[in-house]
DNA sequence: CTGAAAGCGCTTACAG
DNA sequence: CTGAAAGCGCTTACAG
């Protein structure tokens, strides 16, 4: 593969020296125009593009941020990536991936393999007890931590509010009408879904403090709502409500339902939470909470920098709110007629 | 930000010279086994991790790929990298990813700053006539291009064999007994949708010389497909069957069928492209081509480390045929009854 | 098997 | 404003 052309390369044929040439690509005021005219000239006749290792070896920046995710597949991690990359692109800065699909053990060495590569990094570690030596591995680095379970030492970390919007969908359908309302549950051990289900909790028994929480396992794979729908159908006595952790196990349990002939909401209500693209448009639309996930991915990323800028940004560290998103599938009965869809 | 530790430090500490403490640490047999073990066990102690900066300049090579995508939102870039990072974990590769959302100019930027980032580079790049400064830009990195309108260029490239997928699907059609079949385009000047629709026309006219091609137009987005769905059945005479582009436009179509109650496959059969996760759980199912979306970015990613290896891989640039689905949306009468679903 | 030294391609004080 | 030189943290022939 053809041998690449060198700042020596450029210097040579402008007649100035390497520094100078690295001043004029870079910007810096000390050059006089018709230098700065020539070695550009120069460099873009060439095709000169400068050698990012060297570069970042001698000015100790990277502009590169490393974003270390649980797994890379899905609408969650595709929407948190698109809000994280416009950040970034904004900004001039690369995006160095990297998942450790849930094992723990190759977290600690992704992380390991940031050092000299990145300028920062965005975590996201869902599952439970994985942060003790997660600062151990951070190194360095200016770190922000995405929807992940606070611990004492004093990362910065942001989220969602996973536990009040749990609460505010449960009152909603409490508000409805609704008394026996089921949780379809996410994966154990993961801290989203501990959020929601503890936010199920709460709100049921806070509006009565004998009311009994029914729990369904789920993954938030839409295979495990198929599941669970099958099986509250099958229960002694069926739920008035069911709240899925998330719109995936909700769009399986309604389709367990449609199979089944029960219609929702007449006979059960249905809510998810995540707000999907495809949920509104499934029939009915779904009931949910729209989580702003670029948002979320944005923010973190624009703490980062600030952090990295060495600015106090624990004012902005406020969980997203996600917001109610009320369709058919919840509507009290009152409520429907010939009004049209959302 | 503490200053890390550098070779230096472990090898003042082990009592070895920092080039002793290199091989160590890379695993070369020109070491003893007790200095190995020293070495190993100073480094870990110090928690050190070599620079990858100073390394990859030194040694010319930097265990990252570049991944250039178009975009990173939605489930098709989302599956392509879970394919390619499969991959590069197994191998011990860093995944750099950078998308242009659509932008020729960012696109070649983007390729020029992978200099000095990466060995190699996976590119898509779905729109016409990229392809010109693409090779230009490509500078002397070994790429390998994924889904991309090929050129008289000597490019490595490989895809999904949309053309065919799409005739197939066509002729599946043809043969349930449907005449007028509808075609719902993807966006213009988006190879994989010109393929999609080059089939659908080749193979209606193969069977039919005199058959008129009907194409509405669509941009792969579900919004898009609601649309066209509406036009289709506003049209004097409506088509017996519809083949959309790809499934989010399809399950468009399918809910703007459902709202106006109109039956599928009753009086309108229906398919897409792709086999997303939610084709199989609509009511009814979706007929679709099944595209091993992962599998084509981990080829990719196999094809590339191969050219890198300085292999000859022509023969492995077959494009991926997809697969037919066939479910619910498309059943013919005949066949229909008391079966399940898939 | 081990070490001293050169070199990877840049940036950045330091002089002038 | 410009250049010569040191240095960033590694790897790798080259000697021994």
């Amino acid at each position: 593969m053809a041998s690449s052309v060198t700042i020596r390369d450029v210097a040579r044929l402008a007649k100035v020296s390497v520094a100078t040439v690295s001043r004029a690509l870079n910007g810096h005021d000390n050059v006089t125009e018709g230098v700065r005219r020539r070695v550009l000239a120069v460099a873009h006749e060439l095709r000169y593009s400068p050698h990012h290792a060297a570069r970042s070896l001698s000015s100790r920046r990277t502009h590169t941020i490393g974003v270390v995710l649980p797994d890379l597949h899905g609408e969650f991690f595709s929407e948190l990536m698109r809000g994280i990359d416009l950040v970034a692109r904004e900004c001039g800065l690369h995006l160095l991936v990297s998942s450790y699909h849930g094992h723990p053990e190759e977290q600690a060495s992704a992380l390991r393999a940031m050092r000299g590569r990145v300028d920062g990094l965005l975590v996201m570690s869902p599952h439970a007890g994985d942060l003790d030596f997660l600062s151990e591995n951070l190194a360095a680095l200016p770190a922000v931590l995405i929807n992940s379970q606070p611990t004492d030492t004093d990362q910065i970390a942001f989220g969602i509010d996973n536990y009040g919007g749990a609460r505010a969908m449960v009152e909603h359908l409490l508000a409805a009408g609704h008394r026996r309302i089921a949780f379809v549950a996410g994966p154990p051990n993961n801290f989203d879904a501990y959020e929601r289900l503890r936010g199920y909790r709460d709100a049921l028994l806070a509006a009565d403090a004998s009311a009994e929480p029914w729990v369904v396992p789920g993954d938030f794979g839409e295979a495990s709502g198929h599941a669970a729908g099958q099986a509250l159908l099958a229960a002694a006595q069926r739920p008035q409500a069911v709240f899925a952790a998330n719109d995936m196990m909700a769009l399986g349990c309604l389709f367990a339902f449609s199979q089944a002939g029960v219609r929702v909401p007449d006979e059960i209500a249905l809510a998810g939470f995540d707000d999907i693209p495809l949920a509104r448009y499934v029939m009915p639309s779904l009931t949910t909470m729209r989580v702003n996930i670029a948002e979320l991915g944005a923010h973190a990323m624009r703490v980062l920098l600030d952090v990295y800028a060495g600015q106090d940004v624990r004012a902005r560290l406020v969980p997203l709110v996600p917001e109610l998103i009320v369709r058919e599938s919840s509507e009290p009965k009152a409520a429907r007629g010939a009004s049209g869809r959302e």
